[in-house]
DNA sequence: CTGAAAGCGCTTACAG
DNA sequence: CTGAAAGCGCTTACAG
């Protein structure tokens, strides 16, 4: 390994002055500069990066911390961490942070030890629940932590969140401009946040073409597709009536689709579905999905730059809200 | 910030003996453990990684380097970078080490000087070509690095590998035992290896069964769904007898189904598909894919075990190959 | 424009 | 069982 030592013995110059060559400043003669760089590369010199870090204090690591996306040993589904980690990457790159990542297992006690034991300051949060009480205690914490989906703020935390309610309504209106007249919601689990705000979506819509709100109309379907196949079975046996279905998320809209093929009745003719995400698999059902798309890649990216900016203590709004994309293909 | 000099203060001891202390040696009595280690945690003492690895002249860090799959803006499919991720993480996570990701961009003219530059001394490969002749620079050098799906052997220098040829030939036999008689290859790009290993797989079931290999029934589909499709309409407009596909990947056997529903054939009462890698689509496609199931999960997990147990020196193999399962479902 | 010196927080060989 | 001291490789305030 060569060291700045190294370097300097063989320019015969002081350690001091290499390291200013090395860094640019600007009171070292271009002279030096040129001659040092070349030297350093000549010798085959790579800075080390713990030193530096040890004498600036300072981390240039971001962690991203995961939960709830364990891989439980058979293959999973597709998920939004990778565009997520992509954007992320961008943006620590241009930066030169370096990307750290976490995938939480289930036992932990408590974050802020997990935190300290790895040494974890700044960080992205991805996949917690909004009731984790867990998280309200990080949130509590001196750590520097932006929420994916979580909406948060306070000293040093921020969060990126989508405009779920916004586009949940365009989704809901989607189903009316194609002139269904009863629309149910299959809804996520509650205690997810985007359940919430995508339920919220859905009143937005109906009240805003003054069609009636019936809470009998919403369902759970738990975020998964097994379940919403079921609760669509039994709610057309009981409301066959419904002419479409808004589901919060497209795993979803999936098993509600099953359920309606079915029991012989058309998509869209009969009864129209949209969901929520853009899932690759939403363009190879038949009939197409039509959902609303995020864009991970910029959630990601986004984060990562609010992190890095309330880090370094500049002014900005601590929560950023991401704009969707309608798809609206065959199933409206 | 707490540290080990504020303890020692704290307790009237020397930095030496906390140091020791919270480090479990042995030459420091129960007791004086035991209130050294309350002590710490009641000042909330994290230990200083950065000052440690300095001292210890090591690195924990494990540079995950992704190359071929960048975001390009829109929403990219599923991929299988998700799942070993979370493989490298556990196994990086047991031995305490930190796991940082670099996704590559298109313009970079030396990995050896972009390892220098981001201080990257042991990394996990995922993504290379096998004829990238940049990559064969870095594994003449002394970084310790692990390869995805490229065999490679050295000095540090190892590979995680999938034992292509077997399974592609298991997946022919799938195709020959429901009676198909007259099956073409929908090959990959032909510098990936996996390609040509598939390939190989493919002739060995069509010897091992005394049938006659017609050079003239391989096609390159370039891994891509749309020009699998493509090929595989042509194909079957010259080669009329045709009952059987084996497809390098699944995306181009998702391209080679449509084909053939487009012409008005049955899957697989007139032709038969195969595909491999057992993307998340296949469950969702009518008829559902047969396919070749490769665990992602445990290629991260083995792939961070075997760099971690080079760098350590240990004696092993340098190549660890895994194996795959056969998922039979609709389209055999 | 240049250099000697101090110090970041930790570990460990050496000496008791 | 315990402590003083050296040192990991780097940066920068201070003094020229």
């Amino acid at each position: 390994m060569v060291r700045l030592k190294d370097i300097a013995q063989a320019a015969g110059m002081s350690v001091t002055q290499v390291s200013r060559a090395l860094n640019d400043h600007n009171d070292v003669s271009e002279e030096t500069k040129v001659r040092i760089r070349e030297l350093a590369k000549k010798m085959g010199y790579v800075k080390n990066i713990t030193a530096q870090k040890l004498v600036m204090q300072v981390s240039n690591q971001i962690a991203l911390v995961i939960k709830g996306f364990e891989n439980v040993g058979e293959s999973i589904e597709y998920n939004a961490i990778y565009p997520m980690l992509c954007g992320m990457n961008q943006y620590t790159n241009e930066m030169k942070y370096e990307l750290v990542v976490y995938i939480l297992q289930e036992n932990i006690d408590s974050y802020i030890s997990y935190f300290q034991e790895k040494g974890i300051s700044k960080a992205i949060l991805c996949g917690f629940e909004y009731d984790d009480e867990k998280l309200h205690e990080l949130l509590e914490s001196n750590c520097t932590c932006v929420c994916i989906d979580i909406p948060v703020e306070g000293d040093k935390k921020g969060c990126v969140i989508t405009n779920n309610t916004l586009y949940a309504t365009q989704a809901v209106e989607a189903l009316i401009h194609s002139g269904k007249q009863h629309i149910a919601m299959l809804s996520g689990t509650p205690h997810a946040i985007v359940s919430i705000e995508r339920e919220a979506g859905y009143r937005v819509a109906l009240r805003k073409h003054k069609m009636v709100i019936n809470e009998a109309y919403i369902f759970n379907g738990d975020f998964r597709k097994q379940k919403a196949r079921q609760v669509t079975l039994e709610v057309l046996e009981r409301h066959p009536e419904i002419d479409g279905f808004f589901c919060a998320s497209d795993y979803m809209a999936l098993g509600c689709m099953e359920a309606i093929q079915t029991m012989g009745k058309r998509i869209p003719e009969d009864i129209g579905v949209i969901g929520f995400d853009n899932i690759p698999i939403t363009r190879y059902v038949k009939p197409k999905l039509s959902t609303v798309a995020q864009d991970d890649y910029q959630k990601g990216y986004e984060a990562a730059k609010l992190l890095i900016q309330m880090e370094n203590g500049e002014m900005i709004q601590k929560t950023v809200t991401l704009s969707c994309e309608m798809k609206i293909r065959e199933s409206t």
